[in-house]
DNA sequence: ACAGGAAATGTAAACGTTTACATTTTTTGC
DNA sequence: GCAAAAAATGTAAACGTTTACATTTCCTGT
């Protein structure tokens, strides 16, 4: 037999809203009654049903996460993040990867008017504008972006701090007196792509160091970017002595493609790699990278969404944070280290 | 203004039925009707409220995940798979992490009578017994489990096929002629972990050569605990001359101690993981592991719970299917391998 | 022009909760 | 012992769909 807060309130002689009060611990109701009801909800086993209390409370506590992918370390510590503060919050999260493009937008206005989940974390470096936003706004749904473009204005935005990693990663590698640093870009329209070039160009810039076309090589953060940008960037009259991989995949191919071109590193090639992933922690030399604050971001998020959906914080002003990124010494940058083993 | 669909059919005209029918596709509409009843709904950015929905229908297009973690690259692309088979189902998916044990259940148990899921794939290695498979089962949910311990009979269970990914692993390991063959074990209890070994100790069986507790070490799974397993092996007096990892983060482990003590991979020892996880590749020399099929477990994983769900596939019988391993042979295990690079 | 069937549409009862409001019961202060 | 306040409980109307069933409209062939 089906049971519902109905049978439930039958069997123990009261009405579904005392029922529904014990269950929901609120509201008033003597130590008597809710003993028999607990009784009887223990005795059948019952629990309420989550999608009728949802259309009725018009809330879920469930709360949406759309990212651009699913692969990476990356994207597995800022899942896990999430699902731990969501967990923390007693909430669930609902996941989806952007399958392609027009997927993202449509996956996002599912959950924001489908009334499914009571707001959205959204990552989307790659297709913004305040058009879109705009769609995705008009819903009213309580948003947070995560490393939104910074021309998207009119929203809650948690943002790793591309610029200042970069600079920080670029200047070092100044420090150690190299000259001609290149850089392998991220994918072109990529918002933390863009935000690291610009880090790498401004540092330059300030430097009075001239700008070199040839020292740039696009990628688009895969090992093989990496690779073959490495492999590009030697076989040009002017060789570069330092590399600034946008990320530490491509930082890996960079090491891959210095191995079978026998180029040390260090000592022939600085190497610098932006995000900290674990694997960096493995290459010989330890990898000098910058480090994104991803777990941060997440937890964030999801305290800042659950402030938005609460109401305590305010989801009129846009709001733009910044999350500081630092700088990881590795070996490959020139910088000695004592050679134990860094693992452990 | 609050859009419905009952305001929907006030402005096109019609009843609500008949907004339903143009928006689910289903029961015949008009032409004529089907273009106003679209207008209205383009017109308004309407889209039907999927908690109402589900319901209205018994049905949410949602499954639930419960694993047992979610780091490490194994999990990512478990996930990443799930996502891709329930996206191309069009289906949501609601995920979530064993938090800790008691809280495993919970969760499932929220999934299962919370009217919040279709049905739900389970991973949980280590807590399981037939007490507990009854109770998850009792709401009669479709249940699709991962990896489910040997011993539970009664369900829908897809699983790594562990037994032959280390019978071949260490069968392999004796090809190479090596007489010692140490093993640094998962953890107690963890199905996994168990039938890799039970793998390791039938293939010494097969073959006549004595088991010797001494070359047993304990592990969790951790790099740090192929680390400290190594130097306890290298520390008696008997020392292995190959060693099978449980998985390739302990295998990884067991690089840096050989690193560490100066003992070389595969000259002095060779070494065979479990997973074939990307960073296996990058080692050098690559790590001879056995192959996981984790992709192929997803997204089976989902078909079958799809196919549950909708009746296809007969929740009665129970099922069990062994998903099938592979060598991949890299040069840890001292087959000579062409020293090209292994990444690209 | 009309019977009869098919197609289109509408009506209203679920689906399983929550909750404002109304009512009843208990407690409190005197 | 009683009025008034507080606590406990109940009633019934949402919440926004779907869908069986009833009704109306449109064809079709004669």
């Amino acid at each position: 037999m089906k049971i519902d807060i109905r049978e439930i309130a039958r069997q123990a002689g009261v009405s579904t809203a005392t029922v529904s009060r014990v269950m929901n611990g609120k509201g008033s109701v003597s130590d008597n009654t809710r003993q028999r009801v607990l009784a009887v909800v223990k005795q059948n086993n019952y629990k309420l049903n989550s999608i009728a209390r949802g259309l009725s409370r018009q809330k879920t506590d469930t709360i949406g996460v759309v990212l651009p992918e699913l692969v990476d370390e990356f994207f597995m510590d800022l899942v896990h993040s999430i699902d731990e503060a969501a967990y923390a919050a007693n909430k669930f999260v609902m996941i989806s990867s952007s399958h392609s493009q027009r997927n993202t937008i449509e996956t996002v206005m599912e959950f924001m008017n489908g009334g499914r989940i009571d707001g959205v974390i959204l990552m989307a470096p790659e297709i913004m504008d305040e058009e879109l936003l705009r769609l995705i706004t008009r819903s009213n749904r309580p948003l947070v972006m995560l490393n939104a473009p910074g021309h998207i204005k009119d929203c809650y935005s948690l943002n790793i701090d591309n610029h200042q990693g970069a600079v920080a990663a670029v200047t070092h590698l100044l420090g150690h007196g190299y000259e001609k640093i290149a850089m392998i870009k991220g994918p072109a329209g990529n918002t933390d792509a863009d935000e690291r070039f610009a880090g790498y160009q401004d540092v330059l810039e300030k430097s009075d160091i001239p700008f070199r076309d040839d020292l740039i090589v696009n990628g688009d953060f895969t090992l093989q970017a990496g690779y073959y940008g490495l492999l590009r960037l030697i076989s040009q009259p002017v060789k570069p002595d330092a590399v600034f991989a946008a990320n530490d995949m491509m930082a890996l191919g960079v090491y891959q493609a210095a191995l079978a071109s026998q180029i040390r590193i260090p000592e022939d090639l600085a190497v610098v790699g932006f995000d900290d992933i674990f694997l960096s922690r493995l290459l010989t030399p330890r990898l000098t990278t910058v480090h994104s604050p991803v777990p941060e971001m997440g937890s964030k998020a999801v305290k800042a969404l659950l402030g938005i959906i609460s109401g305590e914080v305010s989801a009129e002003q846009p709001y733009r944070e910044l999350l500081s990124t630092g700088l990881v010494i590795g070996g490959s940058c020139g910088c000695k280290m004592p050679n134990s083993s860094l693992l452990l």
